[in-house]
DNA sequence: TTTTGAGTTGTTCGA
DNA sequence: GTCGAACAACTCAAA
């Protein structure tokens, strides 16, 4: 019998510097790349319809990536380990490879798969494919993990020489013909209705994709990140969120490429983008170390906020719309509706917005934004809303609440990024295009924009709300 | 153990 | 228009 080896494709989906996949090829005479749809083992947060659509054409990028290397791709549906005791059956392997992933539902699967393979006889391993550093192995000097994102990064920062991506392989062992094996189509990933037009104009989903956007980025981008990236309107960003968290890209090339094409990426202009990887680090650190951030805030004082609850079905579903009247939130929420991703700083924009002027509890806001995000990623969403709310780690003070129509004028001067997302403003000259209901009435008949009919009017008053947050705040402050 | 310095991203107000 | 101070107090991390 040749040697057969399972390399288990989860989100590492690509060839190039995969551990796991170096590991099952190291000495495997017939390789079996296998993924197994399984959505309900990672419920209450199974990905979400954004996700979804990801998925179906990074996996089709997959399998024709390993079709061009002479292997194939075993698609499969339904219980993980039944699935793969299935395929070990079926083709007599006796080795199973993946990349670990860290979130809580995720984990406690696969020790629960590490452990029945191994009890069958098989050997199992884990490997390190998707952080630079794992969560165990950074730590305070007083072995406890970090819950502030700088001294976490000064101590990742000082190692990341350590980290060298392997290229990934000219060929591959060939594999068994898979026996009732899916198609890609047959997992039901895109949408039934033809929503996915606006995702379609904005991505490429897949392992080349991603490869193209952080050479494209690393061209010319990630000289002005520093300031570019603040600007909602512009390309500033790198825009690689997606294909980091489907493992398109792992963080260890990207770091390579910074340091050929850039220079020490401890120093400018490289660590500003590099700080952003040291966030998603972070983020995994963090979900790793308090598993159930992800519903609860780590600060436990928030239990007892007052969330809003009068209203608050009305206020949500405007805030999800982009139908609040005020427009650089209204032109975020759309953005983030017809694209599936939103600017960063917008993000905080409308997580400060919903938390703070609407008082909604941040969970409401996570959810959305996991039903929404192409690059919706448990460890980051978590700890992004936290921030924004005041609970997480390092948390924002909570008197620091953005002003919406501040913001607006800082970073999107001429309202260039509300006049695309909310056309019906696009009249308006700058001086009133983030807060119409303050533009004269002429203005507003010369830009065609009545009040209430063609924009909402806010939903909330600023000003009031802001003070209405922290009087909210000041309850539960000191306990 | 105690002390010390610091903590992603802001806003408002008054001079 | 620009600038500095106030907005609080606490916890974290390291010396």
């Amino acid at each position: 019998m040749p040697k057969t080896v399972i390399l288990w494709f989860r989100r590492d989906l690509r060839l190039d510097d995969n551990p796991a996949l170096r590991a099952a090829i190291a000495d495997c005479e017939r390789l079996v790349p296998v993924y197994i749809h399984a959505p309900h083992e990672e419920a209450p947060w199974s990905p979400g319809a954004a996700s979804r659509w990801w998925l179906h054409w990074s996996l089709l990028g997959l399998e024709r990536a390993l079709g061009d290397l002479g292997s194939r791709l075993w698609m499969a549906q339904g219980d993980s380990l039944a699935e793969l005791s299935r395929i070990v059956a079926i083709t007599g392997a006796t080795e199973v490879h993946w990349n670990r992933l860290y979130d809580p539902a995720t984990r406690n699967r696969d020790s629960g798969i590490k452990q029945a393979l191994r009890a069958e006889g098989l050997r199992v391993e884990s490997h390190r494919g998707s952080l630079l550093f794992e969560p165990w192995d950074i730590a305070t000097a007083n072995a406890e993990p970090y819950r502030v994102f700088t001294p976490f990064w000064r101590r990742c920062a000082a190692r990341l020489a350590e980290h060298e991506p392997v290229s990934a392989p000219t060929a591959l062992p060939p594999g068994p013909e898979p026996v009732e094996a899916l198609s890609i189509n047959d997992l039901g990933l895109l949408p039934r209705l033809a929503w996915d037009q606006g995702l379609r104009e904005t991505w490429t989903p897949g392992e080349a994709g991603a490869q193209a956007r952080a050479a494209a980025f690393l061209q010319t981008g990630i000289q002005g990140y520093g300031l570019e990236r603040d600007l909602p309107d512009r390309d500033g960003t790198s825009g690689l969120s997606p294909h980091l968290h489907f493992g398109e890209m792992s963080p260890r090339r990207l770091l390579a490429m910074v340091a050929e094409q850039i220079g020490d990426p401890a120093a400018e202009p490289a660590e500003p983008f590099m700080r952003e990887i040291g966030w998603r680090e972070f983020a995994h650190h963090l979900l790793y170390h308090y598993p159930r951030t992800t519903d609860e805030p780590l600060d436990r004082r928030f239990a007892d906020m007052p969330w809003r609850d009068a209203d608050s079905d009305r206020m949500l579903a405007a805030w999800q719309r982009g139908e609040t009247g005020i427009p650089l939130v209204d032109a975020g929420m759309r953005q983030l509706w017809h694209s599936g991703w939103m600017h960063n700083r917008v993000r905080m924009v409308v997580a400060s917005f919903l938390t703070k002027n609407l008082l909604l509890p941040w969970q409401a806001g996570a959810g959305w934004f996991w039903d929404t995000l192409v690059d919706a990623d448990l460890a980051s969403n978590s700890l992004g809303w936290q921030w924004s709310a005041g609970c997480g780690a390092g948390a924002a003070p909570y008197f620091r609440i953005f002003n919406p129509v501040r913001q607006g004028e800082r970073f999107d001067p001429e309202g260039a990024y509300v006049r695309r997302w909310c056309p019906e403003l696009s009249r308006l000259p700058k001086q009133s295009i983030h807060q119409p209901w303050t533009a004269p009435s002429a203005l507003l008949a010369h830009a065609g924009i009545r009040i209430g009919r063609d924009y909402p009017a806010p939903i909330v008053d600023l000003k009031s709300s802001r003070e209405a947050a922290l009087a909210a705040y000041e309850t539960i402050k000191r306990r």
